[in-house]
DNA sequence: CTAACCTCCGTACCTGACTACGGAGTCAAG
DNA sequence: CTTGACTCCGTAGTCAGGTACGGAGGTTAG
């Protein structure tokens, strides 16, 4: 393999700290690859990716704790039991989905308002919130 | 009706734990009634709607913090900072939302993939999982 | 009046996701 | 072979937003 990373380098590489890798190392997220007797840990692609990956799915919202489960599906062999895992995953997705738009929904009345209140009159916005 | 609630009959009516009232009250976000030597204090409708205040505002994504300052504006001048942190919160939910639904597209994909996937094949996204 | 429940108050603890620190030991360039 | 950067490891702290605990004293229904 051409990837011997340290761990400085590898979090380097996979843009975060070093003792993000640490504590996602801690909380079994990664595996730390043995250590020589007296000398430093080295790091290969593969966990380049799974940081990556990692990185992605929290960009995407996830909680480190289901990207532990995205990550199983890694492990995972049976098309079936991926596709059960996703489809869930899918669900959940739909439903912050939902409540996102509603909430967007609910801003916009709420900017559009205030944005035609006039001058020295009642706020809008503080209205809804204390009499709803 | 009179309200001169305890504090557990404020926290039930206003459906929040007492201990959370205690907290808002710690950092500020509820002044705390007198207490009369040796009694115990009372809350009036104010204290109710201050707290369903701060719970709406919590279901819209205000912070805390965000809370405390939408509590301290009135006057003339309200519907413009109110509309300030609303627009600030609606591009916060924008940004979830198209992530949430890049998201969604991708699992979409993944599970449809895997439903047409060969049995004993490879699956897809595991593929894909690797891959990147 | 008394049992049962409530309030008060301080402090400690919880989850999530890190971030910081400090004293070793190790590695690589000059 | 030294110097300086890096790694290891453990522990501790941060921030938000609460929860839990425990002893003492207040309040209320029967």
């Amino acid at each position: 393999m051409t990837f011997a990373l340290t761990i400085g380098r590898l979090a380097l590489t996979a843009d975060v700290h070093v003792e993000t890798v640490r504590y996602y190392q801690r909380i079994g997220l990664l595996q730390e690859p043995q250590r020589p007797l007296g000398g430093v840990r080295r790091y290969s692609e593969n966990e380049v990716a799974r940081l990556q990956f990692i990185r992605r799915a929290k960009m995407m919202g996830f909680t480190l704790k289901e990207i532990a489960g995205l990550l199983q599906l890694k492990g995972t062999r049976a098309c079936d039991r991926t596709r059960r895992l996703t489809e869930h995953r899918l669900l959940d997705v739909r439903c912050k989905l939902e409540s996102l738009q509603r909430l967007e929904a609910e801003l916009l009345q709420l900017v559009d308002e205030c944005a035609h209140a006039p001058r020295g009159g009642r706020c809008p916005t503080l209205d809804f919130l204390r009499h709803e």
